[in-house]
RNA sequence: UGGGGUGUAGCCAAGUGGUAAGGCACGGGACUUUGACUCCCGCACUCGUAGGUUCAAAUCCUGCCACCCCAGCCA
């Protein structure tokens, strides 16, 4: 069951023109680099890990500016290093993609299915003497790669003949040499400032298993060399990746210039996104999980899609987010509010409500007679009347939240303490005339006397009532458990150089509450499934943990900063 | 020290020589049968910085400063 509240539908046409359109229009321009064809883009995971927010900007960019432009988006495995790829990765990023909303129709890629190719263009290379097999080890590439300031020193193999260059990695492909005794490298540039264009490395020796292909290679090319020979031969326009490849460009083009290939794409590089109190390196949350400080990928704490579902995050909310955000090529890191702003206007908008109370504590209507109950129809969503109402029932013995009640009111509180009146949502306004407590102290239960001639809320002389609180009935209540989810960490930065995130992991990330009561219509919802009360925050039905015998909610965004703290 | 990038408000971000959009956050007010939502109002005399060109500069030129990325047989 996924919380699926609203169409899967991207809108792109509100996203406004980023500086990837603009470059994208001028090459479509007549005369431009390629006026006159569509633009195609694509979205080239790697199967190592589960896809977080950071991801959905990049799918959001790539599926959203084909769209824009009525091209389309190819979906691509990039599994050309066999060592830390798994089919479990492969089957989750195409579920989180669909749940985003993206649909790449028939046109879902595997690197790996390319091999065949990226090993003739890489014999042409051979053949024009752009290339050779060297046997330096990695250590000795290492040292010979020279430094910021110093240029490369040449390979001893840099001026092999190609025909035993040819030979050696075709006998490489064959598996008659072990694992990193060799390497094919390109033959470019050994003074440039870009160690890119350093003889970089083609291909490597590797045996594994790989998810895919399995045994069928025992030499991988590395990305450098295969990214933009996928995007060839897939007939990609506009080859959309962040920032940190900006260097790997020249290569790029070098690639596509000297292989010949069947198509020019042009790499464009953007900022990847940066939220604060989380982290998005794959190997940071893979260690949270590893290490049990989490419940797994999929904890509702986790930026991860998967978490984020979990915990009530809608795709609409995510692609609304990724588009307001921005694309550009500044380095920035976006406040968690601003993702739980567009949660919020998302859930605020389409969310079905049910009325719940966190910290039960017993109401008794004592001028309500005993033994009666009565049913009143509530609104499912005040934002859509259209949605319907739903069936609650009342009767003498309530459930209110604790909060709602203060037997000595603080300054400024509205809600209900002895003497005061208050609207029970929908129901009765009523009067509060006291409470009881036991020998600790603690309140066992309120009394209040309701006013029979305002059912539905409205006092028959018009007087205004200022507080409006939520209830359960007593009879009817389910019981339900309630995790309040906050930031996994209570700093800022936990990327940051001189931190150990580790350390600064946020102890009051998860916090559940046991014996919460809700309406009892909550059995009929389904997916979707979010619920706003107790001012305010939104909570959702726990997908995975839910039994029909213990539902389990999740808040999916914290309460308001200026509702903190009060009473 | 070499190469590649980026600097507009607390956080994102428009702006492409004609006098600083928008959103988030924040502050104030109105409304309210959710202290939510919604609605108003406020929030950069200034665009990293110092000069220069121009009637006019965030936009053009020069110098300087700060930050990010690069020396994997990872992607």
């Amino acid at each position: 069951m996924c919380a699926e509240s609203t169409p899967a539908t991207p809108e792109t046409e509100s996203m406004p023109n980023n500086f990837i359109h603009e470059m994208i229009i001028q090459d479509l321009a007549p005369g431009g680099r390629c006026a006159g064809q569509a633009v195609h883009t694509r979205f080239p995971p790697e199967p190592n890990g589960y896809l977080h927010i950071g991801h959905a900007k990049a799918i959001v960019i790539d599926f959203g500016t084909a769209e824009k432009f009525g091209g389309l988006c190819n979906l691509r495995m990039d599994d050309t290093n066999p060592s830390r790829e798994d089919v479990e990765y492969v089957e989750s990023i195409q579920e989180d993609i669909r749940w985003l909303g993206y649909d790449w129709g028939d046109r879902f890629f595997y690197a790996s299915d390319y091999f065949p190719q990226t090993y003739e263009y890489a014999c042409r290379l051979i053949k024009k003497g752009l290339a050779y097999v060297c046997e330096l080890t990695p250590d000795q590439i290492r040292e010979t790669r020279g430094t910021l300031t110093t240029p490369a020193t040449p390979s001893p193999f840099r001026d092999r003949p190609a025909e035993e260059s040819l030979d050696l990695f075709r006998r490489m492909k064959d598996g008659e040499f072990p694992d990193g005794s060799m390497t094919l490298r390109a033959k470019i540039d050994l003074n440039s400032g870009n160690f890119n264009m350093r003889d970089p490395v083609l291909y490597r020796i590797l045996r594994a298993n790989h998810h895919h292909t399995v045994a069928a290679w025992c030499i991988y090319p590395m990305y450098d060399f295969a990214h933009p020979i996928e995007d060839a031969l897939e007939g990609i326009t506009h080859s959309l990746c962040s920032l940190e490849f900006e260097d790997h460009r020249p290569l790029y083009d070098w690639v596509i210039e000297h292989i010949d290939a069947p198509a020019k794409p042009r790499q464009i590089e953007f900022a990847r996104l940066g939220i604060n109190h989380t982290v998005m390196s794959k190997r940071k949350l893979r260690l949270l999980v590893e290490t049990g400080r989490v419940s797994g990928w999929d904890d509702p704490r986790m930026p991860t899609l998967c978490g984020l579902r979990r915990r009530g995050y809608t795709p609409a909310s995510i692609r609304s987010f990724i588009e307001r955000i921005g694309v550009s090529k500044v380095n920035s890191t976006v406040d968690y509010g601003f993702l739980e702003h567009c949660l919020r206007e998302d859930l605020n908008a389409n969310a079905p409500r049910i009325m719940g109370v966190l910290e039960p504590v017993r109401l008794i209507l004592d001028n309500y007679p005993a033994g009666q109950s009565e049913q009143f129809e509530i609104e499912n969503n005040p934002e859509q009347p259209e949605t319907g109402t739903r069936t609650v029932s009342f009767s003498r013995e309530l459930w209110i939240d604790a909060g709602d009640f203060q037997e000595q009111p603080a300054k400024g509180y509205f809600r209900l303490y002895p003497g005061n009146e208050v609207r029970l949502k929908t129901a009765y306004i009523i009067r509060c005339t006291g409470c009881i407590r036991d020998a600790e102290g603690r309140i066992l239960e309120i009394h209040a006397d309701y006013d029979p001639a305002s059912r539905g809320g409205n006092a028959a002389d018009g007087r205004k009532i200022k507080g409006t609180i939520h209830w359960v009935d007593a009879q009817t209540a389910i019981d339900a458990e309630v995790r309040l989810y906050d930031n996994l960490f209570d700093i800022e930065d936990p990327d940051a150089a001189d931190c150990n995130y580790l350390d600064h992991l946020n102890p009051d990330s998860l916090v559940t509450m046991t014996g919460c009561k809700m309406e009892a219509s909550v059995r009929g919802l389904t997916a979707p499934a979010a619920f706003q009360f107790l001012r305010h925050g939104y909570f959702c039905l726990d997908a995975i943990d839910s039994k029909p015998d213990a539902l389990v909610f999740n808040r999916s965004v914290s309460l308001k900063d200026s509702y903190r703290g009060k009473a």
